[in-house]
DNA sequence: TTGTTTTTCAACAATGATTGTTGACAACGG
DNA sequence: CCGTTGTCAACAATCATTGTTGAAAAACAA
């Protein structure tokens, strides 16, 4: 993903207008490993703009989709997940306890579809997702209640750094 | 998948009742390898039975995720998909046209993690998701519109070969 | 079989994530 | 500055899925 400013040049360019909501979410993504959902991302901007939508972060998200400056990743956690890292090939270990996200930077040359085997698809891309515990959900400090709750759909809470729920 | 005869065994034995309409949700499973939704079981069954509910249908189907006789399934286009075949290990093609969903039976063993690039995860397994377009979105045929009815419409966008499955 | 207890079913309503609509308002080009 | 065009935020609507509940059916005992 593009700094923010290139952003802005690259939204003027492309037709659209260059906000200050807008930019603003530029900002939030800019170096953000947690893959964030919409509703994270608004989370975010809204510290610093109160008033911003939720509509208007989904707009923008989208728009940044489009002009392939991130991807958009539904990865089971039940809200898509936007992902500003589109320059790196890699895959995705997911928390199967509090819907975590993270990269796994490695490429994967063996995914040859044996011959016959494709049932007649053109396959245009394979996408790896390593199911498992992230470490906070691994090691749980007993009497620590921060960090999750039960179910990835549910609760926003995030105390620890790095690894947010929503 | 078990037969529908054992599966209303089994049922009875995990303290559940067998009922019509689920006796009728295992016979419908049976040998489909088209990874249907809850609403396509729903349309399904209720040719034969004309009341069922949807909710009905959703229930059955989560029991039979619970026992693991079948397999509850995203792969991102929007809806859950149900998959019978849980003896085989494979893994899917998804037609990014037409959403449709079939096996890919074959194996990746070496889908094994570099060192250090797990970030601290523990992994315990791996989802492969090819996607691409299926033999009918491939050719479509002049004045055919079979296969082309749902389209996916929690689309993932994402150009390159990135991350997803759910 | 018959009665008793436990579950299920189907209609209805509610979620939560996402998208559609729209009037007021801001960005851009002149 | 001015008009045109596109955007924003509030509001309502969808869609898939889940929660609730009274009536009916299945399991269990006798
Ligand atoms: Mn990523
Ligand atoms: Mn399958
Ligand atoms: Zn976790
Ligand atoms: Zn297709």
């Amino acid at each position: 993903m593009k700094t923010a400013e290139e952003l802005t040049e690259l939204f003027r360019s492309s037709g659209r207008k260059v906000t200050a909501q807008r930019q603003c979410i530029f900002r939030v993504l800019q170096g953000d490993g947690t893959h964030p959902s919409a509703e994270a991302v608004h989370a975010v901007v809204s510290r610093e703009m109160e008033t911003i939508s939720l509509k208007t972060v989904y707009q923008t998200l989208y728009d940044l989709a489009e002009l392939g400056e991130i991807a958009s990743l539904d990865v089971g956690t039940g809200m898509t997940r936007f992902d500003p890292n589109v320059d790196d090939r890699h895959h995705h270990l997911v928390c199967r306890r509090c819907g975590s996200v993270r990269d796994l930077v490695a490429a994967f040359p063996e995914l040859r579809i044996p011959e016959g085997a494709d049932l007649g698809f053109e396959v245009g891309s394979a996408e790896i997702v390593f199911r498992g515990l992230c470490p906070e959900c691994r090691a749980p400090v007993p009497g620590d209640r921060a960090g999750m709750r039960s179910s990835p759909r549910t609760s926003s809470t995030s105390t620890s750094t790095s690894t947010s729920t929503r």
